[in-house]
DNA sequence: CTGAAAGCGCTTACAG
DNA sequence: CTGAAAGCGCTTACAG
């Protein structure tokens, strides 16, 4: 039953439909001038032949393969599976595919080409929160536009869309603020990304404008378990934190059961905790974390914008995109009188 | 500073090397003859222009594209990442690179041809759970051997891996039994899936056997919000149940959330619980679930080991693959004594 | 609007 | 082991 990969080629439709392979090939270019009697027997002869262009052939004339590299972000993060979703099917509507791109291009190994460049990509999205520096090395070397979706890389001739993460931040800052908040914490990650920079920056500038006093930065662990030790340690203090702002609703809710199972503390009332980003688990009944959210759906459909415009229109200037974020007050802090 | 795409060719290497296009050609294909002195200059020569082999080119030729097309699972379930991640390393290994197809591929609109097919895929994985009828007809009028990963969609000519769901079901069973439990629930979600329905059935039949009760069952909705009311209306019951095995994490933490948080019952104490999945959360203090672990790595192994290898042996005899679950027992479940 | 022909960058028999 | 040449399935000037 294997029968041989038949290929059906724009020849075969060509004769069946009596016409030449070139008038076949413009029937399946959009804009070419071909009369509409000539068009509809074509496709009534690729239908019969259940025909499809090979891209390859296509791409090997145009010099454009409508495909766009992806470096999809790190496992583990709950939210990122809509990301891809989003870019895939903005990708999509836009004419474009998805090849994905290994998360780790082994940079030792220099002899096995990373192969993925041998497809000819037109263009690299760019969601890993990881930075691969020979990724972006390649994308110049080769002159292919790259944007980095939710996340910023400095000293790479890339253009990015990011949400607003700084004036998270501040926003952060101002709510503590306006509930009468006299000390505060700064919840970091272990990995230092300017993203979270910016909300670092952003919330420890505003609460110390507002107050008068400095918020406490201390490093934790963008890991659930790998944070506990640390959040105990900062709550074993003599004087705990009337609030904490964390880099992700992860660490908040580590936040969240260590305070409430370990140490008896009732939240907001001894102590106020915002997160960021709004994954599922923010909305549960046992969090109603009040926390901020990411656009992903225009930061998805902007992404694709800019590296298709820059294909397209052989744009080389860089543009760099910002993204109001929402926050969204659920029931860890207090409200506003 | 926008300096034309200028593609390096084998021309190009081989007038640098002083050799024939073919030559070059040849020192690129693995196992082609070619002396050891003249594969270095070529190697030099091509390192000197930083050239890569046009992929489109050779697929033309050889009639393989080391393409797949991976049809990558639903959102917002924390397990996917991970998924892909696999998948996608283990192509790589192998020689392959994955092209995303698109979650939703439009069924009634006939006239545009689902674009992904013009790239000429090797094979497909697919880890949607969602079935896609079109999909599968494409695959086999192209003859594309395909292979579902951690699902089945029944009558389809198609491979697959998947976790072996029976089992969990029973071994589930079998610890409700063993800790003398007498009433127990299936709580299941609102779309019917193969692998669901095989923890259903394994988990209904061993409890009859071992007990002699039916287990009830009870149809929720995989999204934690969603699924809410359903449980609180079990819990609202004049008598409740001993213990609830649940078709995934999501709905075990719904089911503690209401238990603890509205009903004021004791986890494992009044009630057990038994998730499938081992999300994060699953590990976390608040929750510290009783589970199945899926073998995630495994079942992208075996899925691109059986890809690979229908493309490459033109093998069409399907194959279907059972991988054992681990259960892993937490503090939602009695301790057998 | 349509056809014949060249060319895209490779691979692969075929000679040598 | 190596080169010249045909061919993969398209697109695109060039004529008509």
């Amino acid at each position: 039953m294997n029968s041989p990969k038949q290929t059906v080629t724009s020849k075969d439709v060509a004769k069946l439909a009596g016409v030449s392979q070139s008038t076949v090939s413009r029937v399946f270019i959009s804009g070419s001038s071909v009369s509409e009697k000539t068009k509809q027997k074509v496709f009534e002869a690729a239908k019969a032949l259940n025909y499809r262009p090979n891209a390859f052939a296509r791409s090997l004339t145009t010099n454009e393969s409508k495909l766009i590299g992806l470096v999809f972000p790190d496992a583990d993060y709950p939210i990122h599976m809509k990301t891809l979703q989003l870019i895939s099917t903005e990708l999509q509507k836009q004419g474009y595919s998805a090849v994905l791109i290994p998360w780790q291009i082994d940079d030792n190994d220099n002899h096995s080409i990373p192969n993925i460049f041998q497809y000819r990509v037109d263009g690299v999205i760019a969601a890993s929160a990881t930075f691969n520096k020979s990724l972006y090395e390649e994308c110049e070397e080769f002159n292919i536009p790259i944007v980095q979706y939710a996340r910023v890389v400095k000293d790479t001739k890339s253009s990015h869309v990011v949400s607003d993460n700084y004036a998270a931040g501040q926003l952060a800052a101002q709510h503590f603020h306006h509930v009468g908040t006299k000390s505060a914490v700064y919840l970091t990650g272990n990995v230092p990304t300017y993203t979270n920079g910016e909300r670092e920056a952003g919330f420890c500038s505003e609460f110390e404008e507002l107050t008068g006093k400095q918020a406490r930065v201390i490093e934790a662990d963008y890991d659930y378990l790998d944070s506990l030790d640390t959040i105990r340690a900062l709550f074993s203090e003599s004087t705990q934190p009337q609030a904490i702002f964390c880099a992700t609703d992860n660490l908040a809710m580590a936040v969240m059961d260590i305070a409430r199972l370990e140490f008896n503390l009732r939240i907001p009332e001894d102590i106020q905790v915002i997160g960021f980003d709004d994954i599922p688990q923010a909305q549960w009944l046992n969090y109603q974390l009040t926390t901020f959210k990411q656009d992903f759906k225009r930061l998805a459909r902007e992404s694709v914008k800019i590296v298709v415009n820059q294909i397209q229109e052989r744009n080389t200037s860089l543009v760099k995109l910002m993204i109001p974020v929402q926050f969204i007050e659920r029931n860890t802090t207090q409200k506003i009188k």
